[in-house]
DNA sequence: ACCTGAACACCGTTCAAGT
DNA sequence: ACCTGAACACCGTTCAAGT
């Protein structure tokens, strides 16, 4: 086989199929990837230095593709940050089946620099201290991304043995969902937890 | 080989070793584990269904080990569960290298029923509804599991060009330490606006 | 520079055979 | 019931060879 003219492979197109593929089986292999690009599994070291940078690409991907441009960074901090935590969580969400590769890792860095210049702008504007920014920001980071791992997790399961050990415990499963609600709703009564707990730490609060 | 006469292997010897070896080597494959445990790698599939069971037995190993008896669960709802959550976040930081492997899913059923039991209880007599427990639960569980992954993730980097392109964050940046207090510090403000967030849903709140 | 094809070391799992 | 040893399909990665 003659090289191309023009290239078959390139980092974005790796990272995206990589997604794509990793979605829909939940898994990722060189050779899987390699043969829905239509390309050697060898000709993937030439863009990228093994698998761990694919599954570092794949994250970039998602950061692209998520719609951070309809993010309006001039609205009260606590209502930037929760669009933005959401529209994290949701990005995650549209990809199941891979945010066990995914979720171990905070999104893609160039595109969280951008980003955390936005919040670290609003949050200072609000009052926070400088030391404070930064682990705000990685306490929310934290809590998305284990939401994110939570949103694909198999449901809960309710053995017979902890109906009867567990009086209380089997009350409040019964008011529960077991579907994926459950996570959404989780999610929901935590972040709006902890973004209440965020303005408590503004000094005229 | 003959048999021995007593067995060389059960589960519980299985989740330790692994735990332990994913801990020194952080990573854990079958050949490894066989042989940390002096037997043939086919001999682990007569006490276990796979790799993904022998993680699962990691998880409950850590669980059995973490020391959840002196935990107080009398004291009012929000130490108990601070104290909770600090012990669980304490007992991945006690097995850093293994954490990738057991973060990305709640420690083993088990253990946690007797746990959810009195975490329910408590919060159910502090007064929070029925369907609220479950939820606040599953969020400051995901919370956790996220600050572990945090916790072993390589450390930030802050590259020349964010410098200039983003000014407030490098602001804060200065105020941020770049080694692993920065992961400690950024759960206690998560924990603690998690927790306060919690008092909010309180009826006479 | 970019891709192929062969090759290597290694992995998870199965299974017949031994006691 | 419990372990071994051989075997299988497969994986991630390297590298000489081709254009």
């Amino acid at each position: 086989m003659p090289r191309p003219r023009t290239p078959l492979l390139d980092r974005r197109r790796i990272g995206a199929a990589a997604l794509r593929l990793a979605d829909e089986q939940g898994t990722l292999t060189i050779p899987a990837l390699a043969r829905a690009l239509g390309v050697a599994p060898s000709a993937l070291y030439h863009h990228v230095s093994g698998r761990d940078e694919i599954i570092s690409l794949m994250r970039e991907e998602l950061a692209l593709t998520t719609g951070d441009a309809d993010q309006d960074w001039s609205q009260p901090w606590a209502q930037s940050l929760e669009a933005w935590a959401r529209s994290y969580l949701a990005a995650f969400a549209a990809h199941p089946g891979a945010v066990p590769l995914l979720a171990v890792a905070p999104l893609a860095e160039p595109f969280m620099h951008a980003m955390y210049e936005k919040v670290a702008e609003s949050l200072l504007a609000a009052g926070f201290a400088e030391a404070q920014v930064i682990p705000l920001i990685n306490a929310l980071e934290s809590f998305i991304l284990g939401s994110a791992l939570d949103l694909v997790s198999p449901p809960v399961m309710v053995s017979n043995v902890t109906r009867e050990t567990a009086p209380h415990l089997s009350a409040v499963l019964d008011h529960t969902p077991t579907d994926h609600t459950r996570a959404k709703s989780s999610f929901d009564i935590g972040l709006r937890a902890m973004l209440s707990g965020f303005a408590h730490l503004l000094p005229h609060d």
